[in-house]
Order: structure tokens, then C-alpha cells, then sequence
RNA sequence: GGCCCGUUCGUCUAUCGGUUAGGACACCAGGUUUUCAACCUGGGAAGAGGGGUUCAACUCCCCUACGGGCUGCCA
């Protein structure tokens, strides 16, 4: 029982990386990496007419995204049909499959005639038992020979024990008519041949893995590990689709949400250990366990996701913020911070980054310290004192008078900005206003002096009085 | 239709027969605050329904309801 974990993400290649498939990869990143073992990565591309370069492109971005990083080369399925094709006739000849000359329109009939007499029977080929002599020279496909009676069970790591009853269970396809392989014979030589211990995948192959037992056993194999977990639900409960929205991963990470934050969000989607909420990947990797796993499919939290990042992007190196600024800037194609701003943007981040919860709000906090007009002035505007602005200069005339240490710290200011600017205070407190009129980002003042100093903040208001 | 899975506060979850059923998000109230945010304090909020088993059930079993999956020469 020593032997290394194994693990490994196959999603098929239509188009992005679903959050759900994001989420299953996570899964398997996170147990292969917490106990040593190997994380591999397959595109299940056997269906060649929907296969494209650019989605395969695609989902290695959106887990490159996430940090989760794989081992060894992606693996083709399509590149290893030969394989599977071998595998098939092997099978051909150990007997445990057979050719099957039965026709698409043979099957349909029997299903349709199946529901006409109101019942659903698993269909039968005729040439399971047929004598080869009898074989017709015509395109056939290999079926498995399953087992008719007993029962296959399945243990399960999240489901627990389940039992599925042989006949209910048909032979299925492993080489098609026109000898490509089908998935389910694809993935079991694939994981065999990957030396793949534990497959953690959508329960949505739960029953699958009746069928997938049965090659292994047919080919004499180990049967992995499986763990078959929920999928995830849109915020009303029902299943995940398109009106739900942000359904590829590149569409959160064009949001603004931190990798970090992502990863702990979906670690805890459908997951929990005792009271654990936020944590870092090391810390999850410690925790995460197979059963610990949800039975019921989890809806997404888009609140809860916001509120997870904005813990991570408190708690995130200052520097790694603005590297992952940058990388979100450019995939959203938004201009680069200059070399000047990134400086800014540094100088400013352990006061800002507290309170933003994803990377656009991060800019706009740290406005104050980017620009060096926060505002457009508007002459006639400032020129009355208008409630805001009697507003501020009340509030402001209050601390000063009741708290002392706040008094201390801002009066000189004050007084300085007042004399400097040549204007009296009223005129002052509209400045300030003005300074920070129409931002719901805007900075307190305080933050202002402890990341631009007095002296610059000072000018400032000054000259956004002049 | 058949087979399979699921069901604890609005949401994500803890509990693995004995708890005032805990935490987090959200929400409400208050505090702090130049605004928003952040932050602090407090509050309301849950075991789908019905049967069993047991001294004791959210925890085990059965039924029902509801939700989901599979039932392809798709993956």
C-alpha cells in the first residue's frame, strides 16, 4: 500500500475549462501533491469531430492559471488509439470481447421497439455467441463481453459501496465499425497504462465505472481507486449551464480573482474539514482527504467567493500582488502600469490590498497613490460650499476637537495646507472634498500620509485648491 | 420506463448514536469611519416528510417526496 498516488485530470478538449473541471483537477492536484505522488494530465480528444487545437490551448492556460501544475508531457488519447485498438483485439482473443456485425439502424429499431412496448431493455447483440464461421464480411465494431449475471461493485471513496446488478449493465462498444476507439475502453488502457491509482473525476461516471471495472477485470488489471464527486450547481440550484454565466475559468480570471483565492474557494466548494475556511494550497494539501468530500452537488457562492479572495489578497506578498496585477491587466487587455505606477502601486500595497477583494478593486484603491490628480477639478463646483463639503469640514472641526491624537496629527497639516494654499479652512475642508470627490474608492487621509507622506499629500490638497 | 447517487441555517459546511446542532458567507442591528470598503460587537437562521432499530438518532435501516446522473459506434 506504499506503492506512489497517482493521479490524473482527462477533461475533453470542447471549448474551455469548465469551473467544474477546474474544481475535479484541483481535487487530484491537491491529493497527489499532499502525499508525493504525480499529477498527470490527459485531453480526452478521441472524438475527432469536435476536437480543436484551440481548446486543448485553452484548458492548459485556465490550470496554468490556477497553479496547478502537472506532471510529465500532456497526454493524447487520440495519439494512442493504436493502443487501444491493440488492446481491443486483445481482448478479441482472450475472448472476453466480440465482433458485433449489428448495424446502427438494427439497434435503433430494438430501442424503438423496446419503448413502444413501454419498457427499456439493454440491448443484445445476437453475435455475442454467433459461430465465427457464420461472421459476415462486413464493418463490425468490439464489444465487450460482460457478464450477464452477479454483480459488479463499485467502492467508492465518496459514494461509499455501490452495487450495480450485471444485467442492467450492457456489452459496450470498445472499437468502433470503423476501428477508432470508444472512451470507455480509451480510459481504462490509458489509466492503466499511466500507472493511475486514484481516479477522482465528476459523479456524472459513477455508472461508468461499472462498465470500466469490467475491462479491467477483463484484462486482468488493478482496479483504481475511484472517488466520483458532485458536480458543482449555479447559484439556483440547477445544473451548471450557460445562463449561469462565467463557466470557463478564464472568465474568473478576467473578473479579477485572485489564483489563491480561487483555489481555496473551490477546495472548500462541496469539501470541508472541521471549522476550516481559509487556508493556504500547502495547508489544504495537508487536509484534504478523499472522504471528506460532499455527496451533494454544491452551488457556486459568488459572495463567498468574493469574500475568500479578499482574504487572500490581504494576506498576499506585495510583490506577487502586482506580478498577478500584471498578468490580469494583460489578459484583459488593459494597459501595463508603468514602471513609476508599479513603484507607486508597491509603496501603497499593504494599505490598499486589506481592503480589495479582487485585482481591479486593488487599482481602484490605490488610485490616490497612481495618479497624481485624483480628480478633475470643476471650478464652479468647488467654488460653493456645498452640504458635502460642510459635511466634511464639520466632521473634520469634530475630531479636531475630541480626538486628540488625530487633532495632533492632522492640525499641523492642516494648518500648512491652509497657509500654503493661501486660503482659509472652509476653503481647505472643500479642497479635500474635492481631492476626493466622486470616488467610492477614495482613501482616507490618513492612508494618504502614510504611503505619499505629508509633504506630497499636503501638496496635493493644496493644489487641487488652487 | 430501468438502474444509480444525493437531501443539516438562504448558501458552503462541522458532527462520524448522547452537543444549548458548531463555523464561514450572506442578511439584520450597533460601533468605528470624510464617503464606500475594510474592521469590531451582537442577532435571527437548519437536520425534506413518514415509519422503524435503540435507553438514546441529524447520525443506522425502510418507504415517500424532491433534486441529479446514466441508460450513444459522445466524452
Amino acid at each position: 500500500m506504499n506503492s506512489p498516488i497517482v493521479t490524473r485530470f482527462a477533461p475533453s478538449p470542447t471549448g474551455y475549462l469548465h469551473i467544474g473541471g477546474a474544481r475535479t483537477a484541483l481535487f487530484n492536484w491537491l491529493y497527489a501533491r499532499g502525499r508525493g505522488g504525480k499529477f498527470l494530465l490527459r485531453i480526452e480528444d478521441t472524438d475527432r469531430e469536435r476536437y480543436t487545437p484551440q481548446a486543448t490551448e485553452a484548458i492548459l492556460r485556465g490550470l496554468q492559471w490556477l497553479g496547478l501544475d502537472w506532471d510529465g508531457e500532456v497526454v493524447s488519447q487520440f495519439d494512442r488509439r493504436d493502443r487501444h485498438a491493440e488492446i481491443a483485439h486483445d481482448m478479441l482473443q482472450r475472448g472476453t470481447a466480440y465482433k458485433c456485425f449489428s448495424t446502427q439502424d438494427e439497434i435503433a429499431a430494438f430501442r424503438a421497439e423496446a419503448e413502444a412496448r413501454g419498457s427499456y431493455a439493454v440491448f443484445q447483440s445476437p453475435w455475442r455467441d454467433a459461430d465465427p464461421a457464420t461472421h459476415p464480411d462486413l464493418p463490425y465494431v468490439i464489444r465487450m463481453r460482460a457478464p450477464r449475471t452477479g454483480e459488479t461493485v463499485i467502492e467508492d471513496q465518496v459514494q461509499g459501496t455501490v452495487r450495480f446488478r450485471n444485467d442492467q449493465l450492457d456489452d459496450m462498444i470498445c472499437l468502433r465499425s470503423d476501428a477508432t476507439p470508444t472512451y470507455m475502453l480509451a480510459v481504462v488502457v490509458d489509466d492503466h497504462d499511466m500507472g493511475v491509482t486514484h481516479v477522482i473525476r465528476g459523479d456524472d461516471h459513477l455508472n461508468n465505472a461499472a462498465r470500466q471495472t469490467m475491462v479491467y477485470d477483463a484484462m486482468g488489471w488493478t482496479v483504481p481507486v475511484w472517488a466520483h464527486i458532485p458536480l458543482i450547481h449555479g447559484p439556483d440550484g440547477k445544473k451548471l449551464s450557460k445562463r449561469h454565466g462565467a463557466l470557463g475559468v478564464e472568465e474568473y480570471q478576467a473578473m479579477g480573482y485572485p489564483a489563491a483565492g480561487m483555489r481555496n474557494y473551490l477546495t472548500r466548494l462541496g469539501w470541508g474539514h472541521l471549522d476550516a475556511e481559509i487556508f493556504t494550497s500547502a495547508e489544504a494539501m495537508q487536509m484534504f482527504d478523499l472522504p471528506g468530500i460532499g455527496r451533494a452537488p454544491a452551488r457556486l457562492d459568488f459572495k463567498k467567493l468574493e469574500n475568500t479572495c479578499g482574504h487572500h489578497m490581504a494576506m498576499g506578498d506585495d510583490a506577487a500582488l502586482l506580478q498577478e496585477l500584471a498578468a490580469f491587466l494583460h489578459v484583459t487587455s488593459r494597459p501595463a502600469l508603468t514602471e513609476t505606477q508599479t513603484a507607486l502601486l508597491l509603496n501603497a500595497m499593504p494599505f490598499v490590498k486589506t481592503s480589495a477583494k479582487t485585482l481591479p478593486q486593488l487599482v481602484e484603491k490605490a488610485r490616490f497613490a497612481l495618479e497624481s490628480r485624483p480628480i478633475g477639478r470643476d471650478a464652479a463646483a468647488d467654488a460653493a460650499l456645498d452640504p458635502v463639503s460642510r459635511g466634511i469640514l464639520k466632521t473634520l472641526t469634530l475630531h479636531l476637537q475630541h480626538a486628540s491624537w488625530l487633532k495632533s496629527a492632522l492640525e499641523p497639516i492642516l494648518n500648512a495646507a491652509a497657509a500654503a494654499a493661501g486660503i482659509g479652512f472652509g476653503k481647505l475642508a472643500q479642497s479635500l472634498r474635492a481631492a476626493l470627490a466622486g470616488r467610492t474608492a477614495s482613501p482616507s487621509v490618513y492612508d494618504m500620509m502614510l504611503v505619499l507622506g505629508r509633504d506630497e499629500t499636503l501638496a496635493r490638497l493644496a493644489d487641487a485648491a488652487d
